[in-house]
DNA sequence: TCCACTTTTCCGAAATTCGGAATTTCGTGT
DNA sequence: ACACGAAATTCCGAATTTCGGAAAAGTGGA
């Protein structure tokens, strides 16, 4: 529309905003229509977006915008689309089991703590948000390790570890043994390695719009926590991941 | 990075991936050493992408991701990011006045709410988040009609309009006078005009990423709520809304 | 099958980008 | 104030990419 808007760069942005704001996709006709722009202009930039990860297709008729621009704008926002989806699923959980729930996940190398929920009148948290926790002691950062590519693990174990407790494993083979079980279980848990007295579960989000994993957990005294039975703590778990994960998928409101 | 990326387009990309996490900004060596890209590269593209305002450039030195990049992603997450910063300064608003507050964006020529906030302990609310008020009638529409540009209120103002109560005003002198009240005074007041027996007031928030504009709004029983001094009223909502606003700013965690 | 519409392909002209190298500006220490 | 090294900006010919009208291919309904 403006005069700026003239360039290559301009009619990718003129496309990627007309997308922004149609989340069930649109045509190559209707975008053309949107835009003012020439349909075999529109084709071309389309492919050449769909090249780079900004745009996808849908149903061989419908586009929308793609990984690339889901990163970007999950990074901007840093995670609050997550947040918010996660809020009532963090809320359930905590209320079921009366502990501490959280949504963590990867940034540089440790865990980030994004957002927290307590159980219902209850006390305050341990965890507050914000980042640090390593990814060989707590259970969130287990299963971020596990889940990451194994190139990323390679370089992660060469970096230095401390023994945060007697339970703490810092053995190289003990975490890859770990790691190998975590992913086929798709739970960590962790249990007095990092905090004194402290047992917590954790599982993997996927956000299907990013490719990017996040973590799900629940966190309590050990004393009080482990009289709830493990299995029962890994299904309820489990369920409100993958309904977390479900949730992300069309970003509903 | 990948092969697909050695394009214009593709370079674009890596230098916004880059921005998106940095919200400090980078200056244009670290983006060259980044992106692994040519610093002249480097140099040109952030020229295009400013040009199309997809980077803004701050001190001279730092670059960060600019105004059409704020909006994409907060039309791709459904303004998730404003809803999650405005969460407390609703609660305070709905806490000390004891009655219903909420946020709302125009979409589509008419209001939709974001979110809403109830006073704790007290029952449920009036609006629910969707949308559907229009921009003549209800506080929150007033107000972000009054902010928009002229030619969009001339637009708007050739549709038809309803009478909602008696007291909703429908004349388009009428309406255009209390624009002008409005961009004045900076706050719109609807009593009795949407919703029989209902007062409330807005005030406008404004995004500086973005550009856009957001409504902030008390909403009560006009037998209850007007019995609060209606200048109180207004000097704490303007208050809130400023607050909102300048928490936009740099995106806090 | 025919028709109307949408999508894809083609292609020469025009615009944009690339990046090495030269030039200018900026920040600091003396 | 002056000099020096690093960062930013400008230059420019070669190479790549984009543009959009027009033709071709594909789709779906009557």
């Amino acid at each position: 529309m403006s005069d700026v808007d003239d360039t290559p760069l301009g009619r990718a942005f003129r496309i990627m905003e007309t997308l922004s704001s149609h989340p069930d996709g649109l045509t190559l006709s209707e975008i053309a229509a949107a835009t003012e722009l020439v349909v075999a202009t529109v084709h071309r930039q389309l492919n050449t977006l769909i090249s780079v990860g900004a745009v996808r297709k849908l149903n061989t008729k419908a586009f929308v915008l793609g990984e690339r621009m889901w990163v970007i704008a999950s990074q901007m926002t840093n995670g609050a689309d997550i947040t918010h989806s996660a809020a009532p699923v963090l809320k359930d959980l905590a209320d079921r089991f009366g502990e501490t729930t959280f949504l963590a996940r990867l940034a540089d190398s440790t865990v980030e703590v994004m957002s927290t929920c307590t159980p219902t009148a209850f006390g305050q948290s341990f965890v507050q948000p914000g980042r640090g926790m390593p990814l060989y002691a707590a259970a969130t950062g287990k299963i971020l390790l596990a889940l990451s590519t194994d190139s990323f693990i390679d370089d992660y174990l060469k970096l230095p570890r401390t023994a945060f407790t007697a339970n703490t494993k810092v053995d190289e083979d003990d975490i890859r043994a770990e790691i190998a079980q975590i992913r086929e279980r798709k739970i960590a848990i962790c249990n007095n390695e990092f905090d004194p007295g402290i047992l917590s579960y954790a599982a993997a989000v996927e956000d299907r719009r990013t490719g990017l994993t996040y973590a799900l957990a629940v966190f309590g005294l050990a004393d009080r926590f482990s009289s709830i039975d493990r299995g029962t703590v890994e299904t309820q778990l489990l369920n409100a991941a993958q309904r977390l994960s479900l949730s992300l998928r069309s970003n509903g409101k």
